[in-house]
DNA sequence: AGTTTCTATCTGAAAAACAGATAGAAAAAT
DNA sequence: ATTTTTCTATCTGTTTTTCAGATAGAAACT
């Protein structure tokens, strides 16, 4: 195992090609680069230098080597780094989740700056169902979410708009509602209607967006999705979350008589003061408040 | 520039949970793995281990360092694994020169092999033209050669064969030679003939071979290949060379009056005795002594 | 020939590493 | 609840290692 002191000499006197320069350019004594090599040397039981000339000149073995200790060295400056990094403040994970009605696509780049600018930080994803990104931050789960704006936030929380997202409601083509131009209150409540609803029981934010009596839940939007292609009933989704059906026509968005077709709903960066974020999740934050997302 | 040995302890201790136990593995006092930790907390400046517990728990960020510090020691590992291989008796750099009339398409799926057990040996490949592969081994540019068998190889040349290669009269099928069923001498020396030379000047193996009062050389059999699908004449040309043309049909191959229309030429695996092959090209060679080349 | 600049090696001093011992605290066993 | 075991941190003195300074011999330069 041989010490950083001695591949230290071994690699100044490489590049300079002298032991004394090598001395001269580490501030250590002569004996002292001249012993370290020798030591490798013995060590390793390579011979790294030719002593045949006045300085010494690398062998092939040596430049060999050299390369590998080039290596180790690089290593202990990424070890060097990484404690720099978790010294300064810097997480070491951060976990981001992302509630699906949200279009990721805009953050995706984001992610990808992210990992040149804290390469030491493991980040996680979640995308969690409707309005389960709130119980992820308040659980400590997850340090930061993107989520649909909510009336209040609990306590300790913190948020801030970012962009909107057009909700409609939407059917399959073959639908009986697809088939009227206009879709009345009377004419929703006579279909099932899919309502999006968290994991956590406790939250009855799903409730005011009930119109019909025959309700069925699903925790993901795509779930719902998947559910009105096979001819279900229609749900309100977010645009986002169906883009491709709609491009398709396997979806369709229906026009209501009783208010515009599309209800725009805010999108919130939410974060909590009680577990503040690191360097990493800082620069997240703000780029994230950056962004305008919607139209 | 944390200690091999500071690095040793710490892994050792978050492995066994316990710097106890990290002692009696390392075959140290308990004391020298306490003080290797703490030193490192201190120069690095992050808290690697929980102490709120009789046993110390790794943190987040002592985990993450964990992960440097065994990158560290697989570098060192590696460093030690060359010193190893180069105390052996491995060669740093080994140079293979492939003749281009030989096909390297064998050889290429040996060279994967050869990666794997030979790691830290640099490799050069050359692919000279008609019989230049004993000059580049005579002066001590390559050390092992795949080339056409000669009458006599230089004193020190080892050589070996390994197998044979079909040379052809060829020509491109719009030539009027091709319009011929079967072609004499008189006939092949009315057209010009294109000839491989070395571009060794004192080399004289190619003018046994000359039919044509009319002849053109050039170095590689590729760029002969070139000239006739161009329509230019005809040249005796080794298989693997134009196996492409000849498939598509572009070229084509003369029957010959006088003799066979294919001579069978030897190839050799050739190396010289006076700078000694190392584990590698021993390797090397044995493999491709055990290769069959041509039918 | 003389001077400079290099490396290897010796020596003593400074520094670091280490084992052993001890004390206090947490878990385990009684 | 008390004892025992097992753990860590810290202190001590010793051993080992590291290092600078000095010296001598060899190679290059003047």
């Amino acid at each position: 195992m041989p010490q950083p002191d001695q591949l230290q000499a071994f690699i100044t006197a490489a590049e300079t090609g002298s032991f004394s320069a090598a001395a001269r350019r580490l501030k250590k004594a002569q004996s002292a680069i001249s012993n370290a090599v020798i030591n490798l040397e013995i060590e390793t039981g390579v011979e790294l230098f030719d002593r045949s000339k006045r300085s010494p000149v690398l062998t092939d073995a040596g430049e060999n080597l050299l390369r590998a200790a080039y290596a180790i060295m690089e290593s202990h400056a990424d070890f060097k780094a990484q404690a720099m990094a978790l010294n300064a403040g810097t997480e070491t994970h951060l976990c981001l989740a992302i509630e699906q009605n949200v279009s990721a696509l805009p953050v995706v780049q984001l992610l990808v700056e992210f990992e040149q600018r804290f390469p030491y930080i493991e980040l996680e994803l979640l995308d969690p169902g409707t309005n389960d990104v709130a119980t992820l931050l308040r659980s400590g789960r997850a340090d930061l979410g993107l989520m649909m704006e909510q009336e209040h936030y609990p306590k300790g929380f913190k948020f801030r708009g970012i962009g909107h997202s057009r909700k409609r409601p939407v059917c399959s083509c073959n639908h009986p509602l697809a088939q009227l131009s206009q879709v009345s209150h009377s004419d929703l409540r006579r279909y099932r209607q899919l309502v999006p609803r968290s994991l956590d029981p406790s939250d009855k934010s799903h409730e005011a967006q009930i119109i019909s009596p025959r309700v069925w839940y699903a925790e993901s939007p795509f779930a719902i999705a998947e559910l009105l292609q096979a001819g279900l009933g229609w749900a309100s989704l977010h645009e986002s979350v169906v883009k491709e059906q709609l491009a398709q026509g396997t979806l369709v968005a229906l026009k209501r008589t009783y208010q515009q077709d599309a209800s725009l709903q805010g999108i919130d960066v939410v974060w909590t003061q009680n577990k503040p974020l690191g360097k990493g999740g800082q620069w997240l934050l703000e780029q994230l408040c950056r962004l305008k997302l919607g139209d």
